[in-house]
DNA sequence: TTTAACTGTGACAAATAAAATTACATTTAT
DNA sequence: ATAAATGTAATTTTATTTGTCACAGTTAAA
């Protein structure tokens, strides 16, 4: 698993927190302590999704357009990093009956297994990231 | 995640189908595709938490211990692959509030999540491994 | 008692994946 | 015009994972 989800985030509960004015990603990237185009890489997707919106030029930068309310972390781990939880097994044996079927049999489990964790981490919104941010000072 | 998980769970598999006998780290290695070496390392650590027994020399190999019945998934898991669902943040910037604590938010967050994901891998038993993988066939 | 077939591990090499960097086109306020 | 931003492709660097080699120890059996 990459990082995008914990990047999406730091960027989303980092915009929460300065609402209605924009944040340029280096200064995002600042304080998640990583490169600018990659924070900018990843709120490709959250703009395409419609979480946030982006402007171009001088002054520019990010702003949230969704309510922190209702973003929660599920939604960002679905896009961000769906199926990662899933080992890949190398292309087994087809001959073993343990290899011919292991992939698909494990597949299936974590499949079901990341569905079973996205209830979990449907608990979670931004705006709960962003209490317990403040919290933890 | 490696895909250590992965080998042990295949490995006892592939041993509970052959109770009552040895089989080599070549014989596993090839069902799984994977190098020998590899499988005889997670197989080490199999050993020592009891699950297996080894034999060196001349018609040795290895030898599943525990009841099928009694290994759960969730056990392997936290085994081999305990923590790497967090995704590790860099360092990061401790002069913003969210880059200060969002690790150690997500960590939690992510800590909770493994335990909430181990209910459902407890479910599932090497022997309802060995089920699944015969039905697939 | 020598040989061949194993496990057990350390050390290193190769392959893959993740992240950083560079480059540059485009947009926009001043 | 210029400077400050996004957007993204291409490339390099770094980290992780996997494979390979080497070799010591164990055991059965010729």
């Amino acid at each position: 698993m990459n990082s995008n989800f914990t990047l999406a985030v730091h960027s989303l509960t980092y915009l929460a927190l300065l609402p209605g004015r924009m944040s340029t990603s280096e200064a995002i990237a600042e304080s998640a302590s990583v490169h600018p185009v990659r924070i900018r890489r990843v709120l490709s997707l959250l703009k395409k999704h419609g979480f946030i919106s982006s402007k171009e030029g001088t002054g520019g930068g990010f702003i949230l357009q969704a309510d922190p309310n209702d973003v929660t972390l599920w939604q960002l781990y679905r896009l961000t990093s769906a199926g990662s939880l899933s080992p890949k097994c190398p292309a087994a044996n087809e001959q073993c009956i343990v290899g011919a079927n292991m992939e698909t049999v494990l597949s299936s489990i974590f499949s079901d297994a990341e569905s079973y964790m996205g209830q979990y981490l449907s608990s979670y919104s931004i705006e709960s990231m962003v209490e317990m941010v403040k919290q933890t000072k």
